[in-house]
DNA sequence: TAAACTTGTAATAATATTTGTTACAGGTGT
DNA sequence: ACACCTGTAACAAATATTATTACAAGTTTA
């Protein structure tokens, strides 16, 4: 299992958006880069628009970023673009047996555990701002 | 996404081995408990054999605890059975474009950032013994 | 106003992953 | 010999992820 690859094409997005930030970033741009289908940046950016991250309008080129970068933190995108449910980044089997001791329990033992583990990994994220990961693609282009 | 019920599943196990400790844990016996097909118990169980958890025998019927549930935590859990490869809890998007300066770089910025993250959700994880699980399912057990 | 281009969105297809099922070889004990 | 178990592989079914295609509706510009 692995979180859906949305959440790092939506980092990409927005990082790019701010590099191309004198252009114009169409969703046709932005798969060339990604190296996807633009209908799939499209549904992203929609994502992003939702959680109030970029400005985009039909039919008009383009999408902005609607924040400061360093506003932006990789849990805000992870938010956004939904790729991790609250409390169901593990799953926990169904129906255990309700006549076993350990059926009957194990769900509501087990599940607090799980979500203090998921909030570690998320306080995480929110640690890194999409600042960060844009300064350190601009640092890796200048030396090399 | 969600991380496989193979994780619980395999908590649900060695719980079920503990408490069942004076019968005989066979994978039809922990089947009848999780709720699933014989198979698959035995398919998990040879996992947590493989990491030395529990002691099975081809042959001989039921599954025994090879360590104290005191020293097992979730995370020896977690790794035995195989939920989630080092560094690979989150996926990123392949072929990124060498000619974008964000697309040859971005996936060397973000890897580091989300191996971070995993290895907090797995800090999380070996905070907690197996034996805590037990020890709370039997509180709730003598409550209700 | 028409043409050219865009976003938003849905339907569909292709692919991969997860879980369950069936079957059976080979080990063990009665 | 028989009944029972584990280990394992092959297969099937159910889900989830990603890509593709298509098109309505908005905008610009010529
Ligand atoms: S059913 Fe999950 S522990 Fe018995
Ligand atoms: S940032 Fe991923 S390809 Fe440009």
């Amino acid at each position: 299992m692995s979180i859906s690859s949305r959440f790092s094409v939506g980092i990409h997005i927005l990082a790019l958006i701010e590099i191309n930030k004198n252009g114009i970033s169409t969703s046709e741009f932005l798969a060339g880069s990604v190296n996807t289908n633009p209908a799939v940046i499209r549904k992203i950016i929609g994502m992003l628009k939702g959680a109030g991250l970029v400005k985009v309008q039909p039919g008009i080129a383009g999408a902005k970023l609607a924040m400061k970068l360093s506003d932006i933190t990789l849990f805000d995108v992870y938010k956004a673009v939904n790729v991790v449910q609250e409390k169901e980044l593990f799953s926990v089997h169904e129906n255990p047996n309700p006549d076993c001791p350990v059926g009957r329990n194990i769900q509501e033992t087990i599940v607090p555990l799980f979500e203090v583990a998921q909030i570690a990994l998320e306080k995480s994220l929110g640690n890194v701002s999409v600042e960060d990961v844009v300064n350190d693609i601009i640092k890796k282009e200048n030396i090399s």
